[in-house]
DNA sequence: TATTATACGGAACAACGTTCCGTTTGTCAA
DNA sequence: TTGACAAACGGAACGTTGTTCCGTATAATA
């Protein structure tokens, strides 16, 4: 379903360096910090100290630096699985459902992603650069999902027009910005709100 | 038009030590570190370390502490007039415009103010319990007004009915989470978005 | 087994919010 | 005017963050 992706999670270096496989206690310390770092964020938040995570997976600081130059590195590979199943969850929408509807269904399937996960709202949209690659790979793998699933409802005529599918994305993530992690039931009525407010220019108003 | 805060801004312990008045340079450092942080803020945001107020303000950090035991207190008193002005803005809407139009209008109003303070918004909905005071006084002040909005709305059947003025509050404040402090042309969007929702609402469905 | 690129661990650094306490100062009674 | 003292001042110091650096350990290869 996914198409591109052959869970390739770990690839090493392809171009120049192909000599020298990963060697067994990196794959092994990778595999400890990604699932540290799961649980972790599943408890205390994307925001989690790092101190706690190397803590968990029983490694030391510098070793999380070596495979994760940057904090954002880490949160991005252990969110790709997730967004990809995101991505790939449009299709079966867009066949069982009304264009507008799959486009509602949809948003609140991102909605349940994004507010699921304390902090990472508020990381995807700090402006800090260091969350640039994050925002990037969230970016690159959803809006042309989300512009496809937009465009069908406009060609139906169901939904306004001027409204484009990054700004769709920000914006519903801003809404899950303030979510417990638990009640994302104030994001869920605010999209659906949205939503409405959509389907309420296609005929009301410009 | 106000009603209550009767320029009271630094009113001094009112029960028991009536005894010693304000001392002068208490009065004079507690203004330049209104004044710092109300520069620097609108310089760097919210977030703005508290070295750059007080050496702004020319005064030492215990100072800053003595006078604004936690950084939401400062934030609070630097606000606290806008927030009142922002407040006070409704009534002259709801006589000029029908309810939904009011309605609509201070919402932008509010959505301006708030996407004006950068780092603002991701304080009111941090959920650390230092900016409790400063989301209580934005709570207690913003809340009535948009809730008599909102009731005259949905009387006029301009407007659905199953959205509390609480969330609205909350919603755009989230909405405004991403802007850059320059840059709330998506936000103000989006609120239209949401408000074109409620009068979806109002006759088509719910 | 010897060699060496690679990875490891944690001390150390910088920046932050906040606390603490010795020193200074404004105010008021004498 | 002066003395005394409550009040306020300033900044060193603490605890917590993310991140860097580098001496040491080790897995893979010849």
């Amino acid at each position: 379903m996914s198409g591109e992706n052959e869970e390739n999670e770990a690839l090493q270096a392809s171009s120049d360096s192909l000599r020298r496989p990963i060697r067994s206690d990196a794959k092994r310390n990778t595999d400890a910090l990604l699932a540290a770092a799961l649980a972790v964020f599943s408890i205390s938040g994307v925001d989690a100290p790092v101190r706690e995570i190397v803590e968990t997976a029983g490694v030391g600081i510098g070793t999380l630096y070596r495979h994760f130059p940057q904090r954002a590195d880490l949160i991005a590979a252990v969110f790709r699985r997730e967004v990809d199943a995101c991505a790939d969850a449009a299709p079966a929408l867009m066949e069982t459902l009304n264009p507008a509807d799959a486009l509602a269904a949809w948003l609140q399937r991102y909605t349940d992603f994004i507010a699921a996960k304390r902090g990472l709202a508020p990381a995807l949209h700090s402006g800090d650069p260091a969350y640039a690659t994050l925002h990037g790979y969230f970016q690159s793998r959803l809006e042309p999902v989300l512009q496809k699933l937009l465009d069908t409802a406009v060609l139906a005529g169901a939904v306004r027009s001027d409204v484009d599918a990054n700004d769709l994305l920000r914006t519903v993530a801003n809404l899950c910005m303030s979510a417990n992690g638990t009640d994302f039931s104030l994001a869920r009525r605010m999209v659906d709100l949205i939503v409405d407010g959509l389907r309420y220019g296609a005929h009301g108003k410009a």
